[in-house]
DNA sequence: ATTAAATGATACTAAATTTGTATCATTATA
DNA sequence: TATAATGATACAAATTTAGTATCATTTAAT
């Protein structure tokens, strides 16, 4: 079990090069030169990040990518949510047939409580607070 | 991201239902019929209960699994231990390679911090608490 | 003794998810 | 007009999770 996936660590690193440096437009060249992350990846990452509205992106020669957002508005949640939510963060085991179990079903309450804290915590990390290191 | 695997999933319904009838020794052939977890599947993770200090296992014919240890002695945590947490819960993603950001391993250490939380909450969840429905 | 019905150990296979690649179209600047 | 960027999207490889199969050993009843 990993709390998060790759996209999100690249995500991560991509935006705070970015956020560092948001005075220019960066590229995907440059970002790959800095963060050594796989290109055809970071591109679909970062269009990724582009359609949800973290980064405004520009096309053509000397085009590139900045922050939509303040760091300070951008959380580890609202990457959870475009790149892992959508996988249903707990959805029943037993998918479109019958539970078996019904009333072992307080173990699904528990999960969904505590699946709900990992993303309270999550809301809690900011871009800003992972470039500060704090 | 699930918070759990079906091991651990099936792993509850197959002890919960051991534990209700603790008096006997119950047989693979009949957690089957009660919880309509795939065979193979099943005797594999028993065995691997078995093997884990959490059932007792009687070979032969007329034999089964018994509970090892008390319900309330039980946890989620010890289900997440034999089947997850070998994985490692949240190693960094740059397996072997160095990782070429350092500093935004600040990161690891928010998650870190967040899977041991985690942790903890499974360490509340008890087999007794999941059979009784509170 | 023999048979039937169970578990032990372990190797193998299939499905699903995650990670990564490739390609063609469009856009903006020098 | 050439170049260097992103947009969209289909495809492929690698890894992890889920599930199967098989042979050996054990136990109880007949």
């Amino acid at each position: 079990m990993k709390l998060i996936t790759r996209d999100i660590d690249y995500s991560i690193r991509a935006l705070a090069y970015i956020a560092k440096n948001n005075s220019d437009k960066i590229s995907v060249t440059k970002l790959v030169k800095e963060t050594k992350i796989p290109r055809p990846f970071l591109r679909k990452i970062l269009q990724t990040l582009g359609r949800e509205g973290l980064l405004e992106s520009f096309k053509g020669k000397f085009g590139g990518f900045k922050l939509n957002k303040s760091p300070n508005d951008i959380y580890l949640l609202d990457l959870f949510e475009i790149f892992q939510d959508k996988f249903d963060f707990n959805k029943c085991i037993f998918k479109k047939k019958i539970c078996p179990n019904t009333k072992d079903c307080v173990l699904k309450e528990k999960l969904d409580h505590i699946g709900e804290m990992v993303k309270r915590e999550f809301g809690k990390i900011s871009l800003q607070s992972i470039i500060e290191g704090r």
